[in-house]
DNA sequence: TTTATAAATAAGTATTGACTTATATATTAA
DNA sequence: TTAATATATAAGTCAATACTTATTTATAAA
């Protein structure tokens, strides 16, 4: 996993309009139509976002028509799980698992 | 927990500059001066990197003499935590644990 | 075919954010 | 005291970002 990419997910989580997509997105996939009805901004807005969701990957798109549906992917934040986990680890003082954890995991 | 410090936490971890502070932090408290030499930005960047952590609840200090150690605070990213699991439990097919996690937290 | 709809993209703007250098504040050492 | 050191704060700059409206593209319906 690149830095870059690593970055991108950090990011993307980091705006509120953005994790109200995703926790919306909990309940199945949605239209833009949808996301913008929930979000109080403009339909090209909701677009960018998406686009800063789906270029991290944390979704994917269907096409259906002229509709897009918009889902998570599977997974997609366990990176996020595993920088979580350092911290974890040590916070538990389960610092011999902290040691394995580090030694294999880039930080 | 209101919504306005959810979203320092979110953008806290943001920056890449700010997480090399708080995986630094992992090997113990440290002063302003070794977080600069570990980062490559001036001291008054450091300094306003530390205010951002420690304003989101991440990071605390300790001063002594003129210097400021500062070091993590424990189980500081649990809100992190718990939005993160939300998604592992969707993710885990555990919907019968999702609902009643969502029942029980504020997204 | 023409018109309507759904979504993406373009282009512009205003705000935020990450830096810089200069300076202030607090503490220690000479 | 005076000078040196550690850190914080002030002020300014530049780039990134989150929005807006206008337009394009793709599809479906009249």
């Amino acid at each position: 996993m690149s830095k870059t990419q690593h970055t991108d997910l950090f990011k993307a989580i980091a705006d509120e309009n953005r994790r109200v997509i995703l926790t919306t997105l909990l309940s199945g996939e949605q239209s833009v139509q949808s996301l913008t009805d929930v979000l109080s901004v403009s339909q090209p807005a909701v677009s960018q976002h998406i686009k800063v969701l789906q270029t991290a990957g944390l979704i994917r798109c269907r096409k259906d028509g002229r509709q897009r549906f918009y889902a998570l992917v599977p997974h997609s934040l366990s990176e996020l799980s595993d920088w979580l986990e350092t911290f974890e680890l040590f916070w538990e003082d389960r610092l011999d698992a902290l040691e394995t954890h580090l030694k294999t995991t880039t930080q």
